[in-house]
DNA sequence: AGCTCAACGTGACGGATGTCACATCAAAAC
DNA sequence: GTTTTGATGTGACATCCGTCACGTTGAGCT
């Protein structure tokens, strides 16, 4: 498993960025929707953009790709917070606070990053108002998915209603409608599905094959349709 | 249970707040640390500050007592995110995003809070450099109690290691020590205690007789003293 | 004192689910 | 083609813990 942290091509950011302060709102929408790619990093497949624990050496902004955020015990038990997906930012808040990584980051897919170091980010933040503005809009984002994750993880009191409301949340953001039925494509693994909502494979593996067998969604190698919305609405209680 | 919601006497602090419109900053702090009380509300024990899915009136300060943080589902049942102490901003991510309140907050004393109605904290916030880096930090140190909490709730795979790794966390808040033990107010009942830690009544009253059978801690009628901080170390993993 | 009510204690029971073990299967690697 | 590897299925089993039921305690009130 790779663990590349390639952060050695930043310094052309630091000149235009510093070349930008008045308006670091303008930078940030600039980087994340520019197509001009001469600050990406790449990261492949499985590689940790970064891990709980480290020092915050800066932000990443996500173009594309997905990525997915946890949190893990000494004892290898991960738990995953969330997939960040292209214009996401990533590390924010420890950077701000100048604590070590509180969550870890690796890859899905291929992924390439923006990367702005943190003694820059800083200092842009403090002398732009617009800038603080940006910051402040993205740390409500991530407070209120936060806080929305928390919701789906501890209400239910048994896994299918985990799994319910997981697979709910994602017919929304995956707005493939077909006849009535929403496609979800396959990104994850079982395994991974376990670890969003705090259970084991096997467990998701079962669920997933009683759902199937109730024509509540049908499984093919790669998507997951919805067929039964109601029913899952009734699951998730 | 009284619900009593009062809001009524808020007009003094607009009259003073656009007076200040320069910096919020100092407003904010001048509100949480003044002791000229004349804009505070009262909330008796178990009176609701604000509900889960109400409109986003504005943000609340707490200036006196603790109130619980928490969620709820359809079913009933309850799970609480945090305790607010004395200084804690309320309501603040809800008022931002002017999108209905995503918590409950509840009177565990008797409460004094200060009341800033959204329309004009909006409006000083846009306007106040100085403000929004107060409000961003505000966000931030929220964002990081949530993440500890996640952590803290989801990754004990069992309810003891739940419950350990309360216990530590109160008694670093609580430093009252006493030749290596730590005293905790009992200020929650185990009722409470199980919401905290996504649990029943029954189970916080076997594991808490357990871990005092075991020495790990004494139980007074009116707190808890923890005698075997390693043990506790070792059962949250 | 007697009453009331909330909090606490305790036993019994059952179901959901984590864990172990192994089989199958598909795609990639060689 | 053969091997390897990661992902997925499936059965057996133990156990944690939520739920129900009921008893006990203690504080506050009349």
């Amino acid at each position: 498993m790779p663990s590349a942290q390639q952060r050695e091509i930043e310094e052309p950011l630091l000149v235009t960025a510093k070349q930008q302060q008045a308006d670091l709102s303008a930078l940030l929408i600039a980087i994340r929707t520019s197509s001009i790619g001469n600050l990406n990093s790449l990261h492949s497949r499985g590689s940790v953009l970064f891990a709980e624990g480290e020092q915050p050496r800066g932000i990443y902004i996500l173009r594309t790709g997905r990525a997915t955020v946890s949190i893990s015990s000494s004892e290898g038990r991960v738990v995953m917070l969330g997939i960040a997906h292209a214009g996401t930012v990533l590390g924010l808040n420890s950077v701000l606070r100048n604590c070590t990584y509180d969550t870890t980051v690796k890859a899905v897919d291929s992924c390439l990053t923006d990367f702005i170091p943190r003694a820059e980010f800083i200092e842009l933040m403090q002398q732009s108002h617009a800038g603080a503005q940006v910051i402040l809009k993205l740390l409500s984002q991530e407070l209120t998915e936060l806080t929305d994750r928390a919701k789906l993880l501890l209400l239910p009191r048994t896994v299918s209603g985990r799994l319910a409301k997981l697979l709910l949340e994602w017919s929304k953001d995956n707005a493939s409608h077909l006849s009535g039925t929403m496609r979800l494509d396959r990104v994850l693994t079982h395994e991974e599905i376990a670890q969003m909502i705090c259970s084991s494979r096997e467990t998701v593996t079962r669920l997933l094959a009683n759902l199937s067998s109730q024509q509540v969604i049908r499984i093919t190698s790669e998507s997951i349709l919805i067929c039964d919305r109601p029913a899952l609405e009734r699951l998730a209680c």
